[in-house]
DNA sequence: CTTCTTGTTACTGA
DNA sequence: ATCAGTAACAAGAA
């Protein structure tokens, strides 16, 4: 499931790969994949230039040189973007881009909620406007973080999910950076005080560089733009490790709950619910 | 067979 | 306005 350090090691493959290259031909084999008309999305990648490769959340941007429009690719749950010299074409291939070079970017999808689309500028701002801050961007400051919170009421485990405050985490790392700031994830979000704010700011920018570092998490689907795995698999200390003991305590067994609409994966011995009440 | 999985949006009701 | 809860989407695993 692609989050932010997943999405962010695609973007850094694809850009040393696809940026100057000439789109030569787009085959499209799955047309749910695609959000536009499938002839105006053939029309304007068709003999256009990628120029750059960005990204905000989990949302993948290339920039194109004439029309200044951009494509804009969402891996949702099991969407893959992999590039290759030779076509590899499978049962799950949405559509292919052939680049002038000869290599081909394959846009893959097992369940088909991921999708691709050409936007205008007027569109691609609507779209990046209404996702909150990169957790990369040089602004994400503890500041900026605490005044986020201000005000907010909700669940700790909702807030990071909320891609409108901010934009990247998905459940695995939900639950990996709540697990690391030692903060039960079923927190009001005022009743955190100025240290438990801090730690919580600092496990997140910890979890996701970790993330990145190793080429983001594979469970089941991810692969890299080369179609490599991700190695941060085994750094996960909660996430699908219920029943397991916790690597903290090396004493509580971690537990399964649903909060927030999603299974969450906890300590209930580490993760205390408030302070003062860590039992020993 | 049923249940669970996850990112996102839409909708309901408090 | 804000928050919680749920359904929907799709396809596969258990």
């Amino acid at each position: 499931m692609p989050e932010l350090p997943e999405v962010e090691t695609i973007r850094k493959d694809l850009e040393k790969e696809i940026v100057g290259k000439k789109i030569i031909r787009v085959e499209i084999f799955q047309k749910k994949s695609i959000k536009n008309s499938l002839n105006k999305f053939k029309k304007e990648l068709k003999n256009n230039f990628i120029t750059s490769v960005q990204r905000k959340g989990k949302l993948l941007i290339f920039e194109l040189k004439k029309t200044k429009k951009h494509l804009l690719v969402h891996l949702r749950m099991t969407g893959q973007l992999i590039y290759n010299k030779k076509e590899k074409k499978n049962e799950h291939t949405g559509a292919l881009i052939y680049f002038k070079d000869g290599s081909i970017l394959h846009f893959n999808d097992i369940r088909r909620f991921g999708y691709m689309k050409v936007v205008d500028q007027k569109e691609k701002n609507k779209i990046i406007d209404n996702l909150g801050i990169d957790l990369l961007d040089k602004k994400f400051t503890f500041g900026k973080f605490k005044n986020l919170l201000k005000n907010r009421n909700g669940m700790l485990k909702a807030m990071l999910l909320n891609q409108k405050m901010i934009a990247g985490i998905g459940n695995i790392y939900a639950d990996e950076i709540c697990f690391l700031a030692k903060l039960n994830p079923s927190r009001k979000i005022d009743s955190l005080d100025d240290k438990e704010t801090k730690t919580l700011y600092n496990s997140i920018r910890n979890i996701i560089r970790l993330a990145i570092k190793h080429r983001g998490t594979t469970f089941s689907n991810y692969v890299d733009a080369m179609g490599q795995k991700g190695k941060f698999s085994k750094f996960l200390k909660v996430y699908k490790k219920e029943g397991q003991k916790c690597s903290c305590c090396k004493k509580t067994v971690i537990e399964k709950a649903k909060m927030a609409g999603r299974s969450t994966r906890y300590c209930k011995n580490c993760q205390r619910q408030k302070r003062g009440n860590l039992s020993k």
